[in-house]
DNA sequence: ACTAAACCTTGCCATCATTGGAAGGTCAAG
DNA sequence: CTTGACCTTCCAATGATGGCAAGGTTTAGT
């Protein structure tokens, strides 16, 4: 199997095929005397995870270790969920964070007439010229 | 004022404002004799502008745009509110996105027994099923 | 067999905001 | 006049992905 092929059975592009090779997330595949890459279903396994892991949110780094994890037969789930929990905890911040923008964004606009006038608490906030709402 | 003073006035690193000025958020500072960039109250109030947008979560080409709509007295406030809930709508998608992978996440860890037994329904999920690879 | 299309290779650039370093010039105080 | 804090510019890296270019390979159609 070409590097297309294992792009399109996995979901992941030729273009990323050839990045998480480079970056050293999966190792360097085998060649044709051509010099094309060649794939085999395990490959394609591995690239569904990742794409998977990827969709899920999880850092290259981070599917590294899950990589690594998931070839061990022997490793303690203990491990894998305590980095799932830490990746659940960053996601749980960044939600927090833009909520907590989105909120005071909320506010500006609710109280911005939006209409042909310049008067406008958005630009007055950005501008530091105090509280918009109240 | 030299930008380090500026720096510290505004809250913006003397990085990022001489990286504002190269991308043309702000005008190129006027400079001193020894070449040595100058800034008076009129940038600080700028860049303190910038510093509270960039928190807001505006990208640069939108504070481009708002500083562009705060620097014009004419303006209608309806173009400055149409921007801001652009980028409202923005972050209300990118937290629902991330909301439903913590969900999705937060159900596989529950059913994680985490212990030192290797059966793991993250990785068994990431892996595509209940089998994992081979 | 020849040719054109579709595929593959490597490599460099761009995004976006920010930070880091290196190499060198300038200013203020001791 | 030296030292150290400050400034200058340029170059690079982050993280994940896309784009393009120039060139080699394979495959299908004639």
């Amino acid at each position: 199997m070409n590097i297309g092929q294992a792009a399109s059975a996995s979901g992941v592009s030729a273009r990323m095929i050839r990045h998480y090779e480079a970056a050293g997330l999966i190792p360097k595949a085998a060649r044709a005397y051509s010099g094309y890459r060649r794939y085999d279903e395990r490959d394609i396994h591995t690239l569904r995870f990742i794409r998977r892991a990827r969709i899920a949110g999880f850092s290259t780094a981070q599917i590294k270790k899950l990589l690594l994890l998931w070839q061990d037969r022997q490793r303690p789930a203990r491990e894998v969920k305590q980095l799932a929990a830490a990746h659940l905890s960053d996601l749980q911040t960044r939600i927090a964070e833009l909520e907590s923008i989105a909120h005071a964004l909320t506010q500006l606009i609710a109280h911005c007439h939006g209409d042909e006038r310049p008067q406008c608490p958005i630009l007055d906030n950005l501008a530091g010229n105090g509280t918009a709402h109240e």
